[in-house]
RNA sequence: GGAUGGAUUCCCGAGUGGCUAAAGGGGGCAGACUGUAAAUCUGUUGGCAGCGCCUUCGAAGGUUCGAAUCCUUCUCCAUCCA
């Protein structure tokens, strides 16, 4: 058989039920999860990211959640170290790999073993050209990055200040265009023999859950979590902070909008984010789409024919 | 019963004779994405049919070369007077 290591990924649009599927496959397999979830990362945060409780993993073991403290920064680069490490140590075990999450740019960055430059903590330059930004408009810097990079400054609208930044940065730091560097990353053959399993349901079967999980939330607490994380000294320019859930109770706790408000924003933003992470599978090349109603709600079928694949279809084929 | 204000495309909401299928926002739909990704950003949104036609601005009539915009009556809503 095939030398490269074996990888299983797990992922849909969130509310779609990863989790529970998740944890039959692990059983079935004799696997151990690795969460590819943004925002599970962070301890405390539990609530609002549908956090699985440790007394409902049926004695599978979790990576990576809570591995930082809401007041640190995550990112793809240390998703990906960290990953990387816990796929090794999950195959010495002789147990088999899934990662299971939603954030399909961290589920991109460790299967097709995406580089990423070293930075170091420095992020002068990055401010400056924030403030840029700000004071003198995002054409400005677009006008910059077409100087030194016009791939890039073709590919990513003036509007997109955030990856205006990061191209404008990564040629600073590199001295080459990131347009370069992509184009180079992204083709990649993955190291791994794997099966990328999305799910999915009707959107306005998902659209409802969303909205009830977010009720359910609301119910389990959400508020005081969200109250707990600011007392903390938590604010809204952190990376957790931005997260669905949490960026809108921590403006109605500032009394900028109305708790009926915010749920409503809750709900809505995360239908948009689920319509983004539709998108995103989408356009990845290897996925294997797995529609609920294609296996008549019966997560046993689903199940079933996933471990099928996993036995009898190595993949990618060519 | 009387007075006044209002009824606009899925929603909110501009528009007071032609440049209006109708600003803007929301929602919906579609897309981008290689160190903030639950972030950030883009496009599209009456129907057919490739710059042509059809239907649309509460309803029905009318004025006009031409009306969402003016007139008449009617329906409903809001506020006020009886």
């Amino acid at each position: 058989m095939s030398e490269k290591k074996q990888l299983i990924i797990l992922t849909g649009p969130t509310a779609v039920g990863k989790t529970q599927l998740s944890l039959k496959l692990a059983d079935r397999i004799g696997g151990e999860i690795i969460s590819a979830d943004s925002m599970q990362v962070y301890e405390t945060m539990d609530i609002g990211t549908a956090k699985i409780k440790p007394s409902m993993m049926q004695g599978i073991k979790h990576h990576l959640i809570d591995i930082c403290k809401p007041w640190e920064d995550f990112n793809v680069v240390k998703f990906s170290t960290f990953a990387k490490a816990a796929i090794d140590e999950i195959q010495k075990k002789n147990k088999i790999p899934i990662i299971v999450g939603g954030t399909g740019f961290y589920i991109q960055a460790v299967l097709y073993d995406i580089h990423f430059t070293e930075n170091q903590e420095d992020n002068k330059y990055r401010r400056e050209l924030e403030a840029i930004a700000r004071e003198q408009g995002s054409e400005r810097l677009h006008e910059m990055l077409r100087q030194i990079d016009s791939v890039s400054a073709d590919l990513i609208h003036a509007n997109n200040s955030k990856r205006v930044i990061r191209a404008l940065e990564y040629y600073q730091q590199t001295g080459e265009p990131i347009s370069k560097h992509n184009q180079e990353e992204r083709n990649r053959n993955s190291p791994y023999e794997f099966h990328y399993f999305v799910l999915t349901e009707k959107r306005e079967d998902l659209y409802r859950k969303i909205d009830q999980r977010v009720d359910e939330m609301m119910e389990q607490g959400l508020v005081e979590e969200v109250r707990r994380l600011i007392q903390q000294g938590c604010d809204q320019t952190m990376v957790s902070m931005q997260g669905l859930g949490y960026k809108e109770i921590a403006l109605y706790l500032s009394g900028q909008i109305s708790l009926e408000e915010a749920v409503y924003q809750i709900k809505r933003d995360t239908r948009h984010f689920a319509k983004r992470q539709l998108t995103w599978f989408k356009r990845e090349p290897d996925v294997e789409w797995f529609h609920k109603e294609e296996y008549a709600y019966e997560e046993e079928c689903i199940l079933e024919e996933m471990i099928r694949r996993i036995e009898h279809e190595p993949r990618p084929t060519l």
